[in-house]
DNA sequence: TGTACATCAGTGAACGCGCGTTCACTGATGTAC
DNA sequence: TGTACATCAGTGAACGCGCGTTCACTGATGTAC
């Protein structure tokens, strides 16, 4: 059993500033662009703290995309499980559509994560993990909710794997044209003809 | 009146050679990680041949993406021209989903391509300009199939725009997990899905 | 068609900056008594 | 609670490599007669 390392508090916080520094710099210059001082500079280190905390950009980046990953699903939990009452279908979409979050800064970064995963098995099982994530926190608020609105939902995954998939395009759309409402209310109304089309009315079979 | 600068057969090979060269290293290793270097040896010149036909990477990658772009609407319009004789909704989505081209390399430079130009105003509008290209690419050609079918579309702009996210959507999903068929499936699915919801029966009105 | 000349296009060596990476050092933090 | 000590965490200067960029040059291409 190698001896336990001692680890300072001052330690956690410098690793959580550098995780956001991060985050705010590679939205802002894209990952590429980006240089370890840059990050040092926005989270007030040098760049020995830098190297004392992770061993390249690349770990820091798949850290603070993990994190911030995992924080946004946990909210989204929370949110969705106050929000169940929905009496129709309608109703129940529109909350869905309300409470998925299209964050500018986050949607950048991920829209590069995704490109590097391209080309990345390992961080491509990472997109995959979070893919699964997806599903297990919508699908279980979303289907009760759908069922109180009398729709029953015959395959999960299928419906899940759409909403994901509809979420990326439109959300690019969104990005690409922040001030059109229209692209939203698009975003809006593909989301409704999905979850319609992959629903059909409790009590009919198959 | 500037004199008109003398211009050879050659250096219309280089830069295309040049083009060529990029394409493949930025989807094998990324933008962020190419070097100018790497993209001459790939295509047999002294980096001295690319500053005497770019003035950077950055403009090298819009020039790639803008030609590669417009040929594969192109290609994708001549396709389309040869494939119209649909007697049924379904047969007419199935002949656009086998058309549309998920190109592995391709979709890779072009999700960094995204990346890029959610924080950049004038690629943008390059991107914003080739989604209404694909639009009239694609149409054009699916309306009257679909009316051959029998299906009246009232919202033509709706439906291409709801095409062009479902496509963006689910090609991420196929090429994240390629040896998946069922991720295949369920992106002809969607498509369906799509195309049947944003159309009608001819003869009805709204 | 051939030759002489002008201009163009790509070569390859050289330069130097930016950035990643290291490391001896110092102040901060935690532990033991 | 206080003090002495050990170890940890971040500093900041220094190093040097990789890469972008330049430029005098040579061979290729096109033009004129």
């Amino acid at each position: 059993m190698p001896e336990a390392r001692r680890v300072t508090k001052r330690r956690g916080q410098t690793r959580q500033r550098l995780l956001d520094a991060a985050l705010a710099v590679f939205a802002e210059q894209g990952f590429g662009a980006s240089t370890v001082e840059q990050v040092c500079d926005r989270a007030g280190y040098t760049r020995g703290a830098f190297y004392s905390n992770f061993v390249s950009l690349d770990e820091l980046f798949l850290a603070m995309w993990e994190q911030r990953s995992a924080q946004l699903l946990s909210d989204l939990r929370e949110t969705l499980a106050d929000a169940v009452a929905a009496p129709t279908l309608e109703a129940a979409v529109d909350q869905l559509v309300t409470v998925i979050p299209v964050d500018d800064e986050w949607y950048r970064v991920t829209a590069e994560f995704t490109a590097h995963a391209l080309r990345n098995p390992a961080l491509r099982r990472v997109m995959a993990a979070r893919e699964d994530a997806i599903l297990d926190t919508i699908m279980p608020v979303l289907e009760p909710a759908l069922a109180a609105a009398g729709r029953h939902v015959p395959d999960r995954r299928a419906l899940g794997m759409a909403l994901v998939a509809v979420h990326d395009g439109t959300a690019t759309q969104c990005l690409m044209s922040p001030d059109d409402a229209a692209v939203r209310v698009a975003r809006h109304r593909l989301f409704m003809t999905v979850v319609r089309a992959y629903s059909e009315e409790a009590g009919t079979d198959g």
